[in-house]
Parts: C-alpha cells; sequence; structure tokens
DNA sequence: GCCCAGGGAATCG
DNA sequence: CGATTCCATGGG
C-alpha cells in the first residue's frame, strides 16, 4: 500500500479492488453521507473520516498515515487480497460479472455491537430511513466528542427502554434493540464469544436475541465479525438467485469467501436496477 | 390509497 | 413442517 501525506491528509494510489464509496453504497454500513460525486463522509473508528476522489487516487482528510494504518487498514480489510478471492469465483459466470461490476468493494470491519443493533433495525426497512433512525438513535443516546456522535452503549440502551426509544421511530423494532441491549449486558449473548466459537454456534447464540433471525445473523458475522463464510439472503439477493439460479443456489460450495460474493451481488442486483 | 423496504415472530393448518 | 399475517414508519 502505498501512502502520500500530503499537508493534514492522506493519499492512497492504489484503486484496484479498492473503491470506499462503493463499498458505503453496498448496504453494509449506515453511517455514512454522501457529500457529492466525488466524496463522502463515513463515521468509523470513533471518528469522521471524509473521503475524497481525486485524479492520483483516494484522499483522506485531517488524517496521519499512522492513525490510517492503526484504524482504516483494519476496517477497510486492506490486508486481503480480493483479487485472489475474486478468481476463486471465477467458475460461477455470475459473480464473476457482477465483480467486474463491484469489484471496489471491500468488507468493512465494524463494531460488532453496533453492528448488531445496525441490522436489527435494518429489518423490513430502507436504506435511506435505516440511516436516520441510527443517526437519531445516536444523536438520542450517544455521547457527543468533536461534532461526532458516539454508538449508544448496551447500557445506555437498556435504561431508556423501549419507550425511551420512541423518538427515534423504530416502529416494532424498538423492543428488539431493547432485547439485545439486556441479553448483552446479562451475558445470554457475549459478543466476544461469538467472535471466537466459530460460524455455526456464533449464528446460534446471535438468534437468542428477539428480532434476530438468519439474515441479520448472517449480516452481523460477516460485517462485524469477519465470518466470510456468512451469506445473508435478503430480498435482492433473492431476486438473483431467482433471476440467474432458477431459485436454487449453495452458498456453502464459495467456500470461505462466500459473504464475499454476497457483496458483489448485492450490490450487482441493485445496479441493474437503476439504469 | 397502495406498495415496498438488506425480516422475523406468532399463529395457524 | 410450510404458509399467512402482523408488525411501525416513511417514501415513491
Amino acid at each position: 500500500m502505498n501512502f502520500i501525506q500530503r499537508d493534514n491528509n492522506l493519499l492512497i494510489t492504489q484503486s484496484e479492488n479498492f473503491n470506499p464509496f462503493d463499498s458505503c453504497e453496498c448496504g453494509q454500513c449506515f453511517r455514512f453521507n454522501k457529500i457529492s460525486d466525488n466524496e463522502y463522509s463515513l463515521i468509523a473508528c470513533g471518528r469522521r473520516l471524509n473521503m475524497q476522489k481525486t485524479a492520483e487516487g483516494w484522499l483522506f482528510l485531517d488524517i496521519t498515515e499512522e492513525e490510517f494504518c492503526k484504524s482504516f487498514v483494519p476496517y477497510f480489510d486492506l490486508n486481503r487480497d480480493y483479487g485472489s478471492i475474486i478468481k476463486s469465483f471465477s467458475a460461477d459466470k455470475t459473480i464473476t460479472r457482477a465483480a467486474e461490476a463491484a469489484g471496489g468493494i471491500r468488507i468493512f470491519r465494524q463494531d460488532p455491537w453496533e453492528t448488531l443493533i445496525s441490522f436489527i433495525i435494518s429489518q423490513n426497512n430502507n436504506i435511506p430511513r435505516i440511516k436516520k433512525i441510527i443517526e437519531s438513535l445516536c444523536a438520542l443516546l450517544g455521547e457527543e466528542k468533536n461534532g461526532v456522535y458516539s454508538f449508544p452503549t448496551p447500557q445506555s440502551i437498556a435504561t431508556a427502554g423501549a419507550e425511551g426509544l420512541a423518538p427515534i421511530k423504530s416502529g416494532f423494532r424498538a423492543k428488539y434493540i431493547v432485547d439485545a441491549a439486556e441479553k448483552v449486558l446479562n451475558g445470554t449473548v457475549d459478543l466476544n464469544r461469538v467472535a471466537a466459537e466459530g460460524y455455526d454456534a456464533a449464528l446460534a447464540e446471535l438468534k437468542l436475541i428477539k428480532g434476530v433471525g438468519d439474515k441479520v445473523a448472517n449480516c452481523v458475522l460477516l460485517f462485524g465479525f469477519g465470518y466470510y463464510q456468512a451469506f445473508p439472503i435478503d430480498v435482492w439477493v433473492k431476486r438473483v438467485i431467482d433471476n440467474f439460479y432458477n431459485g436454487d443456489f449453495d452458498p456453502t460450495i464459495l467456500g470461505e469467501y462466500a459473504g464475499i460474493a454476497q457483496q458483489y451481488l448485492f450490490y450487482y442486483q441493485r445496479s441493474l436496477l437503476k439504469d
């Protein structure tokens, strides 16, 4: 990875298999804003990070190489060779085509607790409104620092209760959010254990939470814990499976990085609709 | 007014 | 088991 420090900003010239904008737009994270076609603002790793697309490469504002390497190289999963992972899918023509359209996507390594609550909020919901509810939740119960609200702790959410969450207008999901907070607090669900116990046990443990089924749990395992074999099936991926695989698809044949193929397919199917 | 949104729980046969 | 229905809310 080639870093060039420009005053307070950091330039990265690598563009192959790295597009932070597409990575934000593929539905894996929700705390970001598109400022223009050439600038996004992302809240991650406890700070706001503004990112610009320039003729020379990706420019990250107000950050040192040291901080970027410590926080955002892991967050953007930049030490993984996505090119070789894409090659591993070459037997599948649909995934290969999707990867050509979406090959800059990286799987963000997000905070497990934030990811859990975010995808509980995502159920039967649309992305703009998911973003709005999460923003409201952080403003309501997070702590402000340098103009950025932290993600609320399990304790603060449990204390607020479903009634206390009313201002964020999450609807029927409020009781699920509170159940997640309570189960994390009382140890029914231990996120450190989920991180370590392996895919099958981790899936079962997350599903102990009300409002967490197969889809939400797989998103949390993929985006919050780095279980790359997780293959969440939502309405968009269902459409891919119906359109390109006659409704029959077994993700386990894709191997340990099936979840990366899933992101390409999700982005690809949504891009087909836009045109 | 209708339908849908990165679903899941509850309740049926 | 599989199939329905309901759940809050907002945008198209």
